[in-house]
DNA sequence: CTAGGGTTAATA
DNA sequence: TATTAACCCTAG
């Protein structure tokens, strides 16, 4: 019967890239479920996600690429509700790496973008927001910034490792729940009490070179993956990625020491 | 739940 | 007719 196979939008299709580039390729579920993205992919299922990535994505060459100069259509298909804007979420990562992937020396100047304010209010701004009386599992903070700056899985990595480099060192406490570790659920809940406020601004700095740095090692990373589809070795690949990872965020450990 | 394959509708 | 894009089904 009626199976009018309603076509995609710009804000559909917007909305599942950057959904893809915050959290990444899978996590369709997850995607779809998020409040922010949810607003335009309400009425598409997970599977759709799926379906619809591939299609638009693909290697670079071949099949895929479907057109990219199709919105006006009629858009908004099922009375939306009120598409409201509650979330800030200016800077777009995934728009600046695809406009660098074309040109990154015209585009420098979205540099601003990625870093709009200043750094310690990054992580100062995650704790309060967290709110928590005896301070914010590293996941949560990280997850924070994740939200609210839509970095890249590349610095993700990066950013991890600066936290955990920072607890080894000495320069965060780490505090356990009490005695014995209860059960092995959690792979490591480390919680932070007062001496990350303390630390996590020193460590705010090397973030916001390691965001510019990211910029850079993301493009490298994309050229990796785009090397992985066409060798299908993921073991060479493995190693090129980390060291173009550990090559980037070389200089910026050292500082860490 | 995700990945892949196959089918159907619309288009060049 | 061939190709593309959405939709549906099945396997892991």
């Amino acid at each position: 019967m009626g199976n009018p196979k309603q076509k995609w939008t710009k804000e559909e299709e917007e909305a599942l890239r950057k959904g893809v580039a915050k959290h990444g390729t899978g996590k369709w579920k997850d995607i779809q479920r998020d409040p922010e993205f949810n607003k335009f992919l309400f009425s598409r299922s997970n599977i759709d996600l799926k379906d619809k990535w591939r299609n638009v994505t693909g290697g670079g060459s071949g099949q895929g690429q479907r057109d990219k100069s199709r919105a006006k259509t009629k858009a908004l298909v099922e009375a939306a509700p009120s598409i409201q804007a509650p979330v800030p979420n200016a800077s777009s990562v995934d728009e600046v790496m695809a406009e660098a992937a074309v040109d990154a020396s015209a585009k420098v100047v979205d540099e601003t973008k990625i870093v709009p304010r200043h750094d310690d209010d990054l992580i100062s701004e995650a704790l309060s927001n967290l709110n928590d009386p005896k301070g914010s599992e590293v996941g949560a903070i990280f997850n924070y910034i994740e939200k609210c700056h839509e970095v890249s899985q590349s610095f993700r990595r990066q950013l991890r490792t600066r936290l955990k480099r920072l607890v080894v060192l000495g320069k965060l406490e780490e505090e356990h729940e009490d005695t014995r570790p209860r059960a092995p659920q959690t792979t490591g809940v480390a919680i932070f009490g007062e001496t990350l406020d303390d630390a996590a601004i020193a460590c705010a700095y090397r973030i916001a070179e390691a965001e510019n740095k990211a910029f850079i090692a993301a493009e490298a990373v994309k050229e990796a993956e785009r090397l992985a589809k066409m060798a299908e070795d993921t073991e060479s690949i493995y190693q090129f990625t980390r060291e173009i990872l550990e090559r980037c965020s070389g200089d910026e450990i050292t500082l860490l020491a």
